[in-house]
DNA sequence: CCGGCCACCTGCGGGC
DNA sequence: TGCCCGCAGGTGGCCG
C-alpha cells in the first residue's frame, strides 16, 4: 500500500500525538511479521520517552534514549493513533500505549511490515545501511542518476525502484514519474541521456511532492493516521488507467509487466 | 556488481 | 452462491 508519500503522511499524522510521551506498555498480538517482533521489546521500551520520530526511505524511526525502533508498513500496513477503547481488528498486530492515553496501533493484513529494534546506530543497521539518497534531497539530481545508470542494461523503471539507487519510489510513482518525463518504462537505464535524467529527476521530485501535499494516494483501504483518505488518486495520469486515454495525446494507456510488477504508460508519449 | 526470479501473506473482485 | 484465479502500494535473498 504505502509508498513514500503515504509514509510521510503517516509520520505527520502521528508525530504531534507522540513526541515527548512515554511508553506505558507494548502489546504484541501477532509477532510473525516479515521478521518476528522481538520478545524483549516490551521491557526495552517501558517508560522510555519518544524523543523524535522521523522517516528514512519508507521506514518510520522512533528515537528513544536507549535506541531506535523502526516500523515499516510493507504492502498493507497502517499506523493509527487511537483511543484505548477502539475495537481491535484481527489484523491489529502491535500497540504502543502511552502515558497520555494515546495508543499507536499497527495494522497489517498481509504482514509484510516490520517492527524492529535498530539499537543506538540505526543508520548502520542491516535495514538502512545500503539505502540510496532521499528523492526530495538535493543530492538526488540528474547528474547522480545518470552516473549510477552507466552500463546498466535493465529497465529504467526497475532502476528507479531500486532502493540502493534512490529510496521511496514505488510502483505507482515510478509509472507516474516516467510518464511525466516521457520515458518508456522498459528502456534500458544506461540508454538514457543526461538531459532526460534531469527531466526524470524533476518528475520524481514533483510527483512525490504533489502526492504528499494531497495526503497520499488511497487505493482500496489506505487511510492516514487520522483516518482520512489521501486524494492523490484523482491526479494519477497512468497508474491503474489501462485503456483510458492519455491526458497528453489521447492514445490508450498500456499495461505491461516489467520486473514482475504492473507498469502503466503511453506508448505514444513515452519512448 | 548486475539482472532475473522467488518468497513472504491475506483479501478482494471477476468470471464461470 | 460459491469456487478458483489473478491481482495488489515492498523488498531481502538467492542464483547464475
Amino acid at each position: 500500500m504505502p509508498e513514500l508519500p503515504e509514509v510521510e503522511t503517516t509520520l505527520r499524522g502521528i508525530r504531534p500525538h507522540l513526541i515527548d510521551q512515554s511508553v506505558k506498555a507494548v502489546v504484541v498480538r501477532q509477532r510473525q511479521l516479515r521478521v518476528p517482533v522481538s520478545r524483549g521489546l516490551k521491557s526495552k521500551l517501558k517508560d522510555q520517552v519518544v524523543r523524535d520520530i522521523e522517516r528514512r526511505a519508507k521506514y518510520l524511526l522512533f528515537h528513544f534514549d536507549c535506541g531506535t525502533l523502526a516500523i515499516h508498513l510493507g504492502m498493507s500496513g497502517s499506523l493509527r493513533v487511537t483511543s484505548a477503547s477502539a475495537p481491535i481488528d484481527k489484523h491489529d498486530h502491535v500497540d504502543l500505549l502511552f502515558n497520555n492515553g494515546a495508543q499507536l496501533r499497527f495494522r497489517d493484513p498481509r504482514r509484510f511490515g516490520l517492527v524492529v529494534w535498530l539499537g543506538k546506530r540505526p543508520l548502520t543497521s542491516r535495514w538502512l545501511a545500503h539505502l540510496g539518497p532521499e528523492p526530495l534531497s538535493d543530492n538526488f539530481n540528474g547528474d547522480y542518476l545518470y552516473s549510477r545508470a552507466a552500463n546498466r542494461r535493465g529497465a529504467v523503471k526497475n532502476f528507479i525502484m531500486d532502493g540502493r539507487i534512490v529510496v521511496g519510489v514505488g510502483n505507482i510513482y515510478a509509472s507516474e514519474a516516467l510518464h511525466h518525463a516521457h520515458i518508456h518504462p522498459a528502456r534500458g537505464a544506461g540508454r538514457i541521456s543526461r538531459h532526460r535524467y534531469d527531466d526524470l529527476c524533476v518528475a520524481i521530485k514533483g510527483v512525490l511532492a504533489r502526492a504528499i501535499d494531497a495526503g497520499g494516494t488511497t487505493l482500496r483501504d489506505y487511510v492516514s493516521a487520522d483516518g482520512v483518505p489521501g486524494f492523490f488518486e484523482q491526479q494519477l495520469a497512468v497508474y491503474g488507467r489501462e485503456g483510458s486515454p492519455c491526458g497528453l495525446c489521447s492514445a490508450p494507456i498500456r499495461r505491461r509487466v516489467i520486473g514482475q510488477r504492473s507498469s502503466f504508460f503511453c506508448s505514444q508519449c513515452q519512448r
